[in-house]
RNA sequence: GGAGAGAUGCCAGAGUGGUUGAAUGGGACGGUCUCGAAAACCGUUGUGGGGAUUUUUCCUCACCGUGAGUUCGAAUCUCACUCUCUCCGCCA
């Protein structure tokens, strides 16, 4: 959510965000007017509202009876018109927190304005890319091949983009999972269990409704929404609370699965275990003070660096432009790794800070001393990492002639093998 | 799932339908006293919205779990919901 000043003040600089995001500026008409409109109410209500006050405080020392009844005939009257224009200004800040809700971030002045995904810069290119002596195979044959990728089964538990990981294709996930974790917990990030349902307040807090409905899965009994990722309930996880300054930054990270009910087109992303409806991940999260927040997002982003750089991954950084990045995020990097069977850089991690924008749907504040008025936490987030892709990245680097796998030295501690073969 | 109890400020805990934003106690902060500290005493101690003034303040409205209702007026009465606790049942 923007601070509703900024609109009221300078709704150019909005309205040119939204072009440089190639999103609709309509809406910041429709706020601006619902705005104008809610403190005309808010007026009115107002002065009805002292004026009945004080009226209520004289009745009640009133003695006459006979003025008494006449005065609270009068105030009978002042109270409809109140009721009136209470009920418009219900009406009123429904409309406009759904039109407030649906305005994305405004993107950090270092984004890069671009109209799509191919304006991205790319900033760094990070280890060197395996170079084979035969010709790399996809995850997609190696995984069935030795037996750790069961498809067949898992479209026939679950349907189309469900699979199994058998044996130590499973270990090798949770292997991952658990290397993870550790690092991030050398890195100063504290470790959380969530809860993988959360109830739909949620989900606005963290930015993923009213516009990502379509994506997500959710109880249509009660209100349980599967969470699209950690990010929601680390949103959450302070929700509502005022932070002492001592306490910033916060660093966390946790593993859960996500859930996405994606609309994706037949035929694309098929093959393997790119892109399912299930995925787990690692993430990382932190609040901070305003003034925190870039240095946080740096180092943020060298940490998922780190684990592409432990598994000893090829990897590529870029800035994502203004058209790709999230609608909660003013700035955000995104890390591939270069995955040689499917012949292409896949996106593991992305690395965003949001700023206010989370922490005012979710109201968390900080306190820069004790007695200070309270000010919004900025808040990050970022992958490390998604494990599916991270796996692939993992099989078709590490893969011999043989359609053997190496396991990376340092996950060879929690696989229990040096090798995965037939 | 069944039965009961409860939800008030940072915490504990009062609160006859009418100056209750809210007694009292504790904590925290500031001050007096002291060489210093403790004790004692005095004072301060919420958030959000709107308006005026503009960098200092003032006015006003809302908020006592949430949402409706009754009333001239609700922390206080009514209803629904949520959550917490205790007991029983069930369960990994």
């Amino acid at each position: 959510m923007l601070d509703i000043n900024l609109v009221r003040t300078q709704p150019e600089l909005v309205r040119q965000a939204l072009i440089n995001r190639s999103a609709d500026t309509a809406v910041v008409d429709a706020v601006q007017a619902l705005d104008i409109r809610r403190r005309e109410i808010l007026t009115q209500s107002e002065q009805l509202r002292a004026q009945r006050n004080s009226a209520s405080r004289e009745i009640g020392k009133m003695k006459d009876a006979a003025a008494r009844e006449t005065r609270i005939a009068g105030m009978r009257e002042v109270g409809d018109r109140i009721a009136v224009l209470e009920a418009e200004l219900k009406q009123v800040d429904l409309q406009l927190d759904e039109q407030a809700m649906s305005i994305p971030n405004m993107p950090d002045a270092r984004t890069p304005v671009g109209l799509s995904e191919d304006e991205n810069v790319i900033l760094r290119n990070e280890g060197s890319v395996h170079r084979f002596d035969f010709i790399p195979k996809p995850h997609w044959e190696l995984g069935p091949y030795l037996g750790i990728i069961d498809f067949e089964r898992g479209v026939k538990l679950s349907g189309t983009r469900f699979y199994v990981l058998n044996g130590l294709g499973a270990r090798l996930q949770r292997a991952l999972i658990a290397w993870m974790l550790d690092l991030h917990a050398g890195q100063g990030y504290h470790e959380a269990y969530l809860p993988f349902m959360v109830k739909q307040q949620t989900l606005y807090a963290a930015g993923q409704l009213p516009k990502f409905k379509d994506n997500l899965y959710h109880d249509v009994e009660e209100d349980f929404w599967m969470v699209p990722t950690a990010e929601v309930p680390l949103t959450n996880l302070h929700g509502g609370e005022i932070l002492a300054m001592n306490a910033l930054p916060l660093h966390y990270c946790a593993y859960t699965p996500c859930f996405r009910r994606e609309k994706m087109k037949a035929g694309s992303d098929v093959r393997g275990i790119k892109r399912g409806h299930q995925f787990d991940k690692v993430e990382m999260y932190k609040l901070c003070a305003p003034e925190q927040s870039d240095e946080e997002l740096e180092s943020m982003r060298e940490d998922a660096e780190a684990v592409c750089r432990g598994l000893g991954l090829a990897y590529r950084v870029k800035l994502l432009c203004t058209s790709d990045i999230g609608f909660s995020a003013r700035m955000t990097y995104d890390i591939e790794v270069w995955a040689p069977g499917c012949d292409e850089w896949l996106e593991v991690s992305s690395v965003s800070n949001c700023g206010d924008f989370q922490a005012r749907r979710a109201n968390i504040r900080f306190r820069r001393e004790p007695g200070a008025k309270p000010e919004f936490v900025h808040t990050l987030n970022g992958s490390g990492l998604a494990l599916p892709r991270t796996m692939i990245a993992i099989m078709e680097n590490y893969q011999q002639a043989d359609g053997s796998i190496m396991v990376p030295e340092v996950l060879q501690r929690f696989v229990g093998a040096n090798v995965i073969r037939k």
